[in-house]
DNA sequence: TTTAATGATTATAA
DNA sequence: TTATAATCATTAAA
């Protein structure tokens, strides 16, 4: 736009151009081997053609085109265009790789939603026939394939709509080069302007892009939160992994705090992470500490149990190897008796 | 259907 | 980082 009134402001100033400060004008007035009024009619016609009707235009434009002084009036054209255009050169040349729009990127291959498609049809298929399937063989597979369902949802709408924005682009993209060509006959346009132009169409649909994207990446982790989140798959602890817990909880009552090593045996022992194994500790401690009444009875039993397995080791291996007797510490024993009675 | 139990998460402090 | 306390969301029992 600023471009545009500057070109005016220099064809306003070839009106006149006797007191005209482009080139030289006498030279130009002996090549052009024409009154200067015909110049200035030409040049009225050029700012008037705004003003008429599209077909009008269209002819005056095709006239003007065949003008006999087109050629030279054109020279005149690229020489103004020269000297202004020097003034735009410099603002461009920036085109950092958006941090933004690269960290979405990422994620987005990280999810599997760009990038090659992973099984093709077969993934949605298997997912499908999952879904159909009345039992599923794993337990959680229904919600798996679910989320995997779901997840190529989303890829498919982000592709098709990726699709859409990379041909408007180029659409557009092209629609402005062929304008700008066109208008290249009449005015003079460098190529590095078109390159300017379309660096600028792409910046303005980088931006529908990056928007895109963003969405698909809240979906993707909303999706995430709603299936992935484990608390709305918890599955309780089978019968012997728990006594495995609770026997080491309750055997350890003055301090039951396991090392990471103690932690590790019992999640092996248990079947189950090591950050599992905190999360369990975790919550009975604070249990128990909370209504230790409650708890008394199984305290007691889970002594009973430790005591009884001690002395039959102790029996059986005559050793005395008894096991670690809570006496003192941050959480009260229940009191017991070896029979199980309180 | 309501309630208790339970595994996981979150916020906070040491 | 880890422990605690509160809370969430699901499962199992009543």
């Amino acid at each position: 736009m600023d471009d545009q009134t500057r070109m005016l402001a220099g064809l306003a100033g070839l009106g006149g151009l006797s007191q005209g400060d482009v080139g030289d004008p006498d030279s130009l007035r002996k090549q052009l081997g024409q009154p200067q009024q015909d110049i200035g009619d030409i040049l009225q016609q050029i700012m008037a053609i705004t003003d008429e009707s599209l077909d009008e235009a269209q002819a005056r434009k095709h006239a003007l085109n065949c003008h006999r002084m087109k050629p030279a009036l054109f020279s005149v054209l690229c020489e103004i265009k020269e000297k202004t255009v020097l003034s735009i050169r410099g603002i461009q040349d920036e085109d950092p790789p958006d941090p933004q729009i690269m960290r979405l990127d990422n994620m987005l291959l990280a999810e599997g939603v760009s990038g090659p498609e992973k099984g093709g049809g077969s993934a949605a298929a298997a997912a499908a026939a999952a879904a159909a399937g009345g039992s599923p063989g794993a337990d959680g597979g229904i919600e798996h394939s679910d989320y995997r369902a779901k997840l190529a949802q989303i890829r498919q709408i982000y592709h098709s709509e990726l699709e859409k924005y990379e041909q408007a682009c180029s659409e557009f993209t092209n629609h402005v080069m062929n304008l700008l060509r066109e208008q290249s006959r009449t005015r003079p346009i460098s190529p590095k302007e078109i390159e300017r132009m379309v660096a600028i169409i792409h910046r303005k649909f980088s931006s529908i892009q990056m928007q895109l994207k963003q969405s698909t990446c809240e979906a993707v982790m909303i999706l995430r939160s709603r299936f992935l989140d484990a608390r709305r798959k918890r599955r309780n602890f089978n019968k012997q992994a728990t006594e495995v817990l609770n026997e080491y909880f309750y055997s350890h009552l003055s301090n039951p705090y396991p090392s990471e090593e103690a932690k590790e045996e019992l999640a092996k022992k248990c079947a189950i992470t090591v950050s599992q194994v905190s999360n369990w500790f975790g919550n009975k401690r604070i249990r128990y500490k909370k209504n230790i009444g409650k708890f008394q009875e199984e305290a007691n039993l889970y002594a009973v149990k430790t005591a009884v397995d001690a002395a039959s080791v102790s029996a059986q291996a005559s050793q005395a190897n008894s096991p670690a007797t809570p006496t003192s510490g941050g959480y009260p024993a229940p009191c017991y008796t070896p029979d199980g009675r309180l």
